[in-house]
DNA sequence: GCCAACGTTGGC
DNA sequence: GCCAACGTTGGC
């Protein structure tokens, strides 16, 4: 199958760039994850190898600041069979999972965050889901055409002016 | 902090 | 199975 690519949306300040970074192998696994959509991603079509972009979302300005690959497909997360988790999910059991996560590992920071407001300027990357109102999908498939785009330009500084 | 968008829950 | 109430996300 083709490689896939998909865009992830986390709060920084939960779970940011800088944890992955310090993550053993800056590795980690995507838990927490609690909508259909998104889980049917990360369970069905999600493969090692595809590529993702890193998104803060929550900040001034929300902005694309990383890649990373899929380096576990689809599995049952964890923290859905711990009491203690606030992810807890009483209703999930082992034998029939309700929520699955993907491993993920940095690939390269960008040299510079792409922000929000010019993704949705940028000729080419006005239909990612991102750029639509009130998209708050957390897991988002990319075409191999934006994921080109993005990495232009988030290869290089911006021209100051 | 506000609130629009939108997913989920639960009574009927 | 409908849909009102409710909760959450996330841009602004």
């Amino acid at each position: 199958m083709a490689k896939r690519f998909w865009l992830m949306k986390s709060d920084p300040e939960t779970y940011g760039l800088r944890h992955l970074k310090k993550e053993k192998g800056q590795t980690t696994y995507w838990d927490g994850v609690r909508n259909y959509q998104a889980r049917n991603f990360m369970r069905d079509d999600m493969r090692v190898g595809d590529g993702v972009l890193f998104y803060h979302s929550q900040q001034d300005p929300p902005a694309v600041v990383a890649t990373c690959k899929i380096t576990r497909a689809g599995y049952p997360d964890p923290s859905q069979f711990d009491k203690r988790s606030k992810y807890f999910d009483p209703k999930s059991s082992k034998e029939s999972p309700r929520w699955y996560v993907v491993d993920l590992t940095l690939d390269r920071e960008l040299a510079r965050p792409l922000g929000l407001p010019e993704i949705k300027e940028t000729p080419g990357l006005e239909d990612m889901m991102v750029a639509r109102k009130g998209s708050r999908l957390s897991i988002q498939p990319v075409t191999a055409e934006e994921w080109k785009i993005v990495l232009a330009l988030g290869r290089r500084k911006r021209k100051s002016s």
